[in-house]
DNA sequence: CGTTATATAGCACGACTGTGCTACAAAGCA
DNA sequence: TGCTTTGTAGCACAGTCGTGCTATATAACG
């Protein structure tokens, strides 16, 4: 038939209408019957793009994955690191409409990948990449004087507050406004560089350099 | 038909079929149908107890919630505030395999209530009470100068940290080990300790009275 | 032109779903 | 004793599901 569209973009149309009823009615309802309806099209071409159902569900999961990696990845170059650190952070929250369809999405396909096998790669490849990024920021910020030196107890901690930030952000977006989420975040970053300033005063055993040694900005514990 | 148990013990087992199924194959496959094969009785027959499908949901449900605050209430009474906040805490973590259980019913009840609407009543219960402990947990704490004043932002960033490391543990439940999960409790506990002290010496506008004033335990950041 | 690959459409099958309904056995009560 | 309530069982209906399959129309290529 028609070339009429470019096959890669039919695909990523219809990831955008599974993307469309897993928010709306929930990723039990995303059926192919359901799917190809929001999408316009007939289930026999549907089934053109994806043979099966879970091939369609890896790909749209896929696809959110990586539209959070494209979104950390685009971010302007920021030399202060507890600016970058905390940019990055926002970036990974839902702060805006898009962002909290990702993470609903986000949310649904790692509850299934519990007990979905095909999905399972899929999310502790994301898990994997959070977790790097956690413990990089964490290094950093340490690096900067920033936050303590146990660098994987501290990216651990991180990371559960960012899921449970998401998890939270999803549950009751009416509680928890781009405001209040960001107000988390901050918070805890200013703990973090007051818990590494008083190791470094007492113990001193921290040796961490400082690129500004003295200085997190803001009240600490806001 | 003989009265041999007790009808509410009969809605027990039920429910425990539901949860047994839910772990097993997902709260998709928790049909009507397979909770009704899984506890041993013909669907007709479970249709006696639970006239909906709804209906026996939200029952499942709401068991999982009441379990969890009678663990909860039943806590030996602690009078050091640190080890008392701590406990509870951990109480609620899924840190042995019942508690894991119920986690992972619990994720997979909070997911769906995102669209299906006769479970957000008991999700949004659930999510308040876990709240308010948490409020009371850091007020405590900050009565005893052992967290910032500022107790909402607090509450709300241990709030988050918990249900994030709930579902950690459910993804991963070979990362997350009972030690690791306490391990970032206890390290977030230290982490608000340092933070308390931090601030009432250096702004001192911190009002926190003090029952073990200089005494948090262990070395902060551990 | 004809041939082939691609894209779209839709039917059919068997399996599974929730629930309405009837049938029947046993217990409690008259 | 008989009658009513309670518990158990299972069938039937209408609906949805994933997917195998065929049919057809258009684009690309010979």
């Amino acid at each position: 038939m028609p070339r009429v569209v470019d096959p890669a973009e039919r695909r990523r149309e219809i990831t955008g209408a599974v993307l469309r009823v897993v928010r709306r009615d929930g990723l039990e309802n995303a059926s192919v019957r359901n799917v190809a309806r929001e999408a316009g099209l007939s289930m026999g071409s549907l089934r053109h793009y994806f043979a099966t159902q879970s091939e369609l569900m890896a790909f749209a999961f896929r696809s959110v994955i990586e539209r959070i990696d494209d979104r950390v990845a685009g971010l302007a170059p920021e030399p202060d690191t507890r600016e970058r650190v905390e940019r990055t952070l926002l970036q990974l929250l839902p702060l805006d409409d898009e962002r909290r369809a990702e993470n609903e999405v986000w949310l649904a396909f790692t509850t299934r990948a519990a007990y979905d096998r095909a999905l399972r790669p899929l999310r502790d490849e994301g898990y994997d990449a959070l977790r790097a990024a956690c413990h990089a920021m964490i290094t950093d910020l340490s690096a900067a004087g920033l936050a303590p030196a146990d660098v994987p107890a501290q990216a651990g901690r991180l990371h559960a507050l960012l899921d449970g930030l998401a998890v939270h952000a999803a549950m009751r977006p009416d509680l928890h406004t781009a405001e209040s989420l960001s107000a988390i975040i901050a918070c805890h970053l200013d703990g973090l560089a007051v818990e590494c300033r008083a190791a470094r005063r007492r113990g001193g055993a921290d040796e961490s350099g400082g690129e500004e040694p003295g200085g997190g900005r803001g009240e600490p514990g806001r």
